[in-house]
DNA sequence: ACATCATCATCGGAAAAATCGATCATGGAC
DNA sequence: GTCCATGATCGATTTTTCCGATGATGATGT
């Protein structure tokens, strides 16, 4: 049984006659003649009983019509089914560097595996550039520590964040928050870093005034002064956790209303893009995962 | 789109890989390869994400998934459906010579049309032969004028026959049922005859005594004979319809309780053919349609 | 009665598709 | 590094599908 026979046998029913079904079919007569034998052949029963020249469906035939317009309607549905699925085109997303190289490595190979065709063009940048380039249609969406205008964005919490100190091993800095004011403290470099700016609050409301202050890039150049002993810093435990060099480093809690930093996926409310939802849906379904604590298909390397 | 593309997609799947999806459906695994990449192409969308060698299902893969299985399902139940139409076989069944004259060649066309397998077995006898025929085995159903013991015979009413007497136009003979005494009446042979039977009931109640009766083995034989003014006759006014020379023929109406007589399907109740039902709604349906004047296809010709 | 038309079945060859076997490419395991 | 498992690719072969021509059959028109 074949979906082409049960289009040829339908359109023989349709149009009452093997003839007129192969002309409506753009098939030679004798194809069609052959093709419901086949049908007949592979259902091993009688389809039309030929009495001289005209064509009657047997009881067989008759059951087989209903199944067969049941069959191609399937057939049609899945095509559409399987196309809606498809996404093309792409994907402009932007995050922090933090969440750019800590949390979205799992999930966007996740998106990139369920939709191949789609680029996703990530950039990274500060929260609050994040959230300018959204505004501006520069991004499709982003993930930033932010809190946003409401009525003008849709946004979808995710992670949340944890911040903690860190410094050298055995550092001094770290006994005590008011150590840093003695020392130097490392910084990302742009004003707009939610985390940069958690951390002067945090500071101003103690009093604490750094001796020295040094910006850096990249959380890449934090860690690798902070573990050289450069300073101190203040970084999402999410992203230590992937520092290959994370031994070096000692960390320390810090109270859990200034450390907690809700980070969120954000979307201009104006912008529809169907692809989006399925990267959302990526994005949430890792970050439920990640608090659960049963990320699939995690592989923990030795 | 092909059943056989989505049976490899479905094996695909469930062994997790081609190699051994090819060696499940006894294929090469380049086959199976050119199978999928085909199905990908017909259907314009990626359904594997292949990383190195491992494949993965893409979105629309997943939608596929699911629609290839309830579309091989459909397709089971199609062949089942089909399969289950398809009756075989051969199927004995006896009437009434007027009732096969008359009115059995429409119905047993419909159902050789609907079942053009079934050999069917056609013989004519007295219902009383026939119930008997039944009652031996060597019938699987029969047409008969007779009221059956209905705890061994199912019954099903079809046709009601109104019986006329004939007897050559301008004949004497039908002026009053008195004068049949004076003539020559033709009836059937057998003395199992259902009609016979009515007449000689009718003829005794009347005390009518027949001056000569002759017998004949067709309902030709009969018409011929009252057309060629040999005598008179009591016979269905549906035969009468289907005989060529009718015009030679004069008709008179008898006493409705005495002509009306309804012929019945009649089968053991101990032997359930699925042919038989088939056939008992041939003859059911036909039978409607008589009653209602409405009988489809049939050609009247000039 | 005869020719004509419409219809479907059959046949042989051509075109297309599916399959196979062998080989290559790639990434992981030892 | 070498093996091993896995798919992809390629050319040859087999199978399927399609076409065009021809034949058979019954209805229609003259």
């Amino acid at each position: 049984m074949d979906l082409r026979a049960l289009e040829t046998f339908q359109a023989v029913v349709a149009t009452g006659g093997i003839g007129r079904a192969a002309a409506k079919l753009h098939r030679a007569q004798s194809s069609v003649t052959s093709r419901i034998h086949q049908l007949e052949l592979s259902l091993g029963v009688q389809l039309f009983h030929r009495e001289g020249q005209r064509l009657h469906l047997t009881a067989s035939g008759e059951a087989l019509v209903d199944y067969a317009g049941r069959m191609l309607e399937l057939a049609e549905q899945t095509r559409a089914a399987v196309r809606d699925n498809e996404a093309v085109g792409q994907l402009r997303l932007g995050a922090m560097e933090s969440v750019a190289a800590s949390r979205l490595p799992y999930p966007l190979a996740e998106f990139h595996r369920q939709h191949p065709q789609i680029v996703v063009n990530l950039q990274t940048a500060s929260s609050r550039g994040l959230v300018a380039d959204v505004q501006a249609g520069t991004l499709d969406a982003a993930i930033v520590g932010e809190s946003v205008d409401t009525t003008r964005f849709r946004s979808v919490p995710l992670y949340v964040e944890e911040l903690v100190l860190v410094a050298a091993r055995g550092s001094a800095l770290l006994r005590e928050p008011k150590q840093l004011a003695e020392g130097t403290v490392l910084v990302y470099h742009s004003e707009g870093c939610a985390y940069r700016r958690r951390l002067g609050q945090w500071l101003e409301a103690q009093h604490i005034v750094p001796a020295r202050m040094l910006e850096f890039a990249s959380y890449h150049g934090i860690f690798a002064a902070a573990a050289a002993g450069v300073g101190a810093s203040l970084v999402p435990r999410s992203v230590l956790e992937v520092f290959p060099q994370r031994d070096a480093l000692s960390v320390r809690d810090i109270p859990p209303r200034v450390a907690r930093l809700q980070t969120a996926l954000v979307t201009l409310r104006t912008r529809h893009l169907p692809v989006l939802a399925k990267l959302e849906a990526c994005l949430r379904e890792d970050a439920a995962a990640v608090r659960g604590g049963t990320r699939r298909g995690k592989r923990t390397r030795g």
